[in-house]
DNA sequence: ATGGTTGCTTAGCAA
């Protein structure tokens, strides 16, 4: 079974690139992030045709989370659901071969100093607070997604670069380390003691330059991890013409 | 410190 995770930057831009990243990888699950449409811009028709079924919470211009899957899913929920008013389309959960897949897309947060660093931590701390509602039980559970966290140094190309900006500043990292206390665990350091990326900053021609960071991750319960056969971030996926700045990471499990 | 690039929306913001 082959579980997926991709930050596409907007559906519209990337369905070719997407349709024929499902056409060659065959994920059997694929968690999208950063849709930048509506529902209604998703093409829905195009992935029914690859034989995927769809769930969307889509949102206009920011955010906006799918799953995909080859077999239909169960018990679809949207969001925190926590009370808070929070319009942001960022999380969406679903069932399927017995596993509950997230599909998670934490804000990036700005500068540290910010309003939106502010809300990143936020954020982090109601999903903690989901998990403990939702998924007391810490099995069967696979969370997806653009994190917007380089989790150590390993994981950044140029450390020093990125120190204390927000994909790498303590707090954040610290909010990693919380979900890896819940029972989570990072399938990519688990499995490999490498360097690799799933992120190249557009700006300053990250990619050419090889500035990459690891921030797109797929955390499991430890009743999985002895399932889970290989873990691969796709960089050939980041070559070539109007890629997203994100590379897709899957896992295979028994 | 700054600049550089995409995408959405239409000059400015977010990443």
């Amino acid at each position: 079974m082959r579980i997926a995770t991709w930050n596409v930057n907007s559906i519209k831009a990337r369905s070719e690139r997407l349709m024929r990243w499902l056409e060659k990888y065959e994920p059997d699950v694929l968690c999208l992030q950063e849709l930048k449409a509506e529902d209604a811009g998703f093409p829905l028709a195009e992935v029914q045709a690859a034989g995927y079924s769809a769930v969307l919470y889509g949102q206009k211009t920011y955010n906006g989370v799918a799953i995909l899957s080859r077999e239909p899913v169960n018990d679809v929920q949207a969001g925190l659901n926590d009370g808070v008013d929070d319009p942001q389309a960022r999380v969406l959960s679903a069932e399927v071969h017995g596993l509950t897949f997230l599909s998670c897309y934490v804000p990036n947060g700005g500068e540290p100093s910010s309003e939106k660093f502010a809300y990143k931590l936020k954020w982090l701390e109601r999903l903690l607070a989901y998990l403990e509602r939702h998924h007391g039980s810490r099995e069967k559970l696979v969370l997806c997604g653009d994190l917007n966290i380089a989790p150590a140094d390993i994981d950044v190309a140029r450390p020093d670069e990125w120190r204390d900006t927000v994909l790498c500043h303590p707090l954040v990292r610290e909010a990693f380390q919380a979900l890896i206390a819940f029972g989570l665990v990072d399938s990519f350091r688990a499995l490999r003691t490498d360097s690799a990326y799933s992120w190249w900053d557009y700006r300053m021609l990250g990619f050419p330059k090889g500035n990459g960071l690891r921030i797109d991750h797929i955390l499991v319960t430890k009743d999985v991890l002895p399932r889970c056969k290989q873990v691969q971030i796709d960089r050939e996926e980041r070559k070539g013409k109007l890629p997203s700045d994100h590379a897709p990471v899957f896992i295979d499990l028994d």
